[in-house]
DNA sequence: ACAGTACAACTACAAGTGTAGTAATAGGAG
DNA sequence: CTCCTATTACTACACTTGTAGTTGTACTGT
């Protein structure tokens, strides 16, 4: 299944608030400081409908005349779909530059820094 | 700048070929196992005139009549430019959790591992 | 009962994308 | 010199995406 990057905006959300209506969304993506954008509601539901023609979310029930959605897919089946190609895109498939990209980039506290070790710790272990 | 699927796949060709023409590149396309599907050379052509446009390459000088092209913008730029908006949408701009996702799914030898660590002891002495 | 509102369903449309065909032509083979 | 071939430049076209308007209608407050 591919997702635009609307469209996996709009699942991002409904992971977080689901079950929702169209207009929950949109009230949410307004009231989101971090974007100044401004979307039309009839814009929300667009892409609403899309999501549910792809399947990738389904009517669950009705709060007055408003379509009540939930996820079908999970976060975790959409970014191993699009992880390997966004990999070999990016970093040619080489997980190590990729990790050691977010590495050296991204912020991490000591506390992240220690969770991650242990990981790499167990990883080697196996 | 924004770029297509195919078209940064064409970079990710041009970065590794350069310079070099769009039937040279072309030429590799098709030899490329791993991907079956076959594209035509004025597909190729057609992504590598929208690059130029784009100003993600440029003419550096022919062969016979042929175009030889290289790359302007780095590999770096643009993973940069393409990673928040990436990890926004697959991991909620949670770096700590897209590291522990590519640490545990994808496939490191003892090597990558202690590259991966020292890169974390040093982190954390910042 | 009537008007306003909120929402669904449908339609619209320009820009971007994947994919490729066609016309023109320069350079090489004979 | 003439024909073929490799290439370029241009054109085409359906599909997707972001964005939103329009129309119809169920519910709600008065």
């Amino acid at each position: 299944m591919k997702l635009s990057d609307f469209e996996m905006d709009i699942m991002q959300l409904l992971w977080q608030e689901e079950p929702c209506t169209a207009s929950q969304l949109h009230k949410v993506l307004l009231s989101d400081k971090q974007k100044d954008k401004k979307v039309a509601y009839t814009t929300v539901k667009t892409i609403v409908d899309r999501l549910e023609q792809k399947g990738a979310i389904e009517r669950c029930g009705l709060e007055g005349r408003a379509i009540v959605f939930r996820t079908i897919v999970t976060q975790d089946t959409l970014s191993e779909q699009a992880m390997p190609s966004f990999m070999q895109r990016f970093f040619k498939g080489n997980s190590r530059s990729l990790i050691a990209h977010f590495i050296k980039e991204e912020k991490l506290n000591d506390e992240d820094i220690e969770y991650l070790q242990t990981l790499l710790k167990n990883k080697k272990l196996d």
